[in-house]
DNA sequence: CATGAATGAGCCTTCATTCAT
DNA sequence: TATGAATGAAGGCTCATTCAT
């Protein structure tokens, strides 16, 4: 589906996260911002909102925007890393912490939720699908994530608290789908929503169930296209 | 989530839906091309698919689609109105065939299944969401759709098959979940995620589990956002 | 130097010269004025010059410029390869008509000097040298060009008018410097100038002249970078 | 055509040319690496090249560089300037040193070919020559070098060896388009071309061709525009 | 009616110049 | 004083929409 990465050194900046001097501080308060802008646009918009969008929101000229990510793919490529690295950080913590496999599953993906609005990008725009698979350091990251994940389902699976017939990959998926944002609902809907699809998920993977799932379980191999 | 709707007098063409003189058969069928291009274009790329292209894919000049549909506002009106029309349409039916309540919801989510290309519309492009939430009559459509999905959620909370702490728009807005077209699958992947999650979803669904949703039921009423 | 060619069919609009439906007439009479606005303005200042102000002299929208020519390159490559068919077609008359080989070499010469205007696309650009050289018509174009200048050459060494240590590049090359547009001139001195320069260097060129030339004679080979 | 010019008081810094406090060393070196960097430049790439190109390549920030030069007019000026003072210089000493006019004329000519790279400012950027025509200095600079050419020229037509129906214009003019930089030549006959056309013209222009020449001499007051 | 040419607004990107550190 | 960050105007290109043929 397209959300899965791994981290990387620290500052994100469009090319590779290299150390580099350190930003003058009111270059860095800049660089904040515009990603903070882009994170919050591209959540809003999808990531085809207009540069000069994301640098107004910024407070900044579009050529400070520019300057900092020499075009759109890296401006998406950052975001992605910094969002990505995020995400691997919680799961280790939840595996780390929870003492059944089940839980720290569940845990994984509930607390995925705070994540949505940036996860815009994957599932989105053709643009940020192409970057997010084209960057190495990006798809470290998701494969980490990916890996982490997968380990989780398998200890899941032994411990007998999940269903047996899906892979880390059907799980991956269904947490995107969950956080994928909603139009057309309330505020209030909107923002229950990804955890009542989670949870109904969740009881829906448990073990015992007795219905048939189409197909197979999906792997990590159906996840790098 | 954004997908459910009631259809009309007949003739869908972005204007609202008087009766007129037939057309020719020639621009009958230039009509039909330019929909079903329209279709698979919004499908494969999104609303946002230049309208010179549709009008090639259609074998039509740009003139021609211009006349059907004054803007791409109402091209897209038209392809969501004639999709939710054959929703309401298979969802009567199901209705109408299956014995129990449980069952009707299983066909009628699955079967929606079927349309995921279309529905690519909603949840993709804002412009095609405000389309159509502005649109009488596919608002119309959308209501008409909802009411049913309520009553089948109700008949089946009430003959025991259904969690009760679901709404008609929790299970609408997972079926738009389940089916939100997923990128960077491979293509065997992608064409079992829909239904694999919608089985986890109605086993989830099923009555009897005893984790607890948070919020509150979403109804009717969260729809119309 | 860079430019000498070779011709083809004859519509040159960016593309290779297929024959295509033949242009409505508003669009030809458009099409024609955008090449002259072209030639006028390259020759006035350069191949940078805003595509805008191309459209503007050609009375025409910019999207109209785009529409015949995907880019600037491809507008370029038009003024090079019908400038070349020009000269090769000159060039093809003059060695016909002249009954000396000498003759010939000297109206070749001279009668360039008509095409000076958009001799300022060689020589000048990077970005139109880039073009003529890459694409395959205007390179046909200017090879044929530079093998009838070299046939006149061999020739008028043969007969004995010219001197025998320089090549066919040599000729090329002192065309070109003879024809660019020099600045800072008086219009009259301006107008005057690559005849004269033309003349003394054929003068310089006649044979029996003892002064020693450095270096070899540059030929055909002494062209292709 | 643009490149005779003379010299002035000495530190040429784009402005005018009082004298100032001498530079601190290192301000004098970051001077001196402006200038030899943009020389490079102009000389590669053209009058237009990015001015933190020039900063780069000088080891300076672009701020240290517009502190020297106010903006691109005033270090194309700068360069203009510095070269033409040097070919001032050169073709005093080749009259002092020849005996016959003739030869110093030979000499100047074919001396100004090592000058050639800087020489592409002239002839090519538009800017470039504006610059130049409207700098008192440089255009003292140029008039000075002009009459020194004058000079030559009437000398050598009286001692008989030079044609009688070319000015100094006619002159500087062949010199500046012997030494035009020509793309797309082989790098060994870009090299060797400079020298060729110059000795080809002196050839031409001895005294003794019996060819008429075109219009009339061109002289000084020609240079005017 | 159908066609495809023309228009022009809008977004992307670059770079000259200014200014805070 | 040197640096390099920030700005914004300018030019490139695309596409929605209109209109002549």
């Amino acid at each position: 589906m397209g959300y899965f990465g791994r981290p990387a050194s620290g500052r994100a900046n469009g090319m590779s996260s290299e150390l580099r001097a350190p930003l003058r501080s009111d270059a860095k308060r800049n660089l904040d911002q515009i990603l903070a802008a882009a994170k919050e646009l591209f959540a809003e918009q999808g990531a085809e909102v207009p540069m000069e969008e994301i640098a107004r929101r910024a407070s900044v000229g579009v050529g400070t925007l520019y300057r900092r990510f020499p075009d759109r793919e890296a401006l998406i490529r950052a975001v992605a890393l910094t969002t990505f690295v995020d995400v691997v950080a919680r799961t280790r913590t939840a595996i780390a912490e929870e003492v059944s496999a089940w839980d720290a599953l569940a845990r994984i993906m509930r607390q995925s939720t705070g994540l949505r609005l940036s996860m815009r990008l994957a599932g989105t725009s053709p643009v940020a699908i192409a970057v997010i698979k084209a960057d190495p350091e990006v798809a470290r990251c998701r494969r980490e994530l990916v890996e982490l994940l997968d380990g989780v389902v398998r200890a899941a699976q032994v411990e007998g608290t999940l269903r047996r017939d899906v892979g880390a990959a059907d799980v991956a998926v269904m947490v995107a789908a969950a956080l994928h944002p909603m139009r057309g609902l309330s505020e209030d809907a909107a923002e229950l929503i990804p955890d009542r699809i989670l949870v109904v998920l969740l009881d829906g993977l448990r073990a015992g169930r007795t219905s048939h799932l189409p197909g197979r379980p999906l792997t990590l191999s159906d996840l790098d296209y």
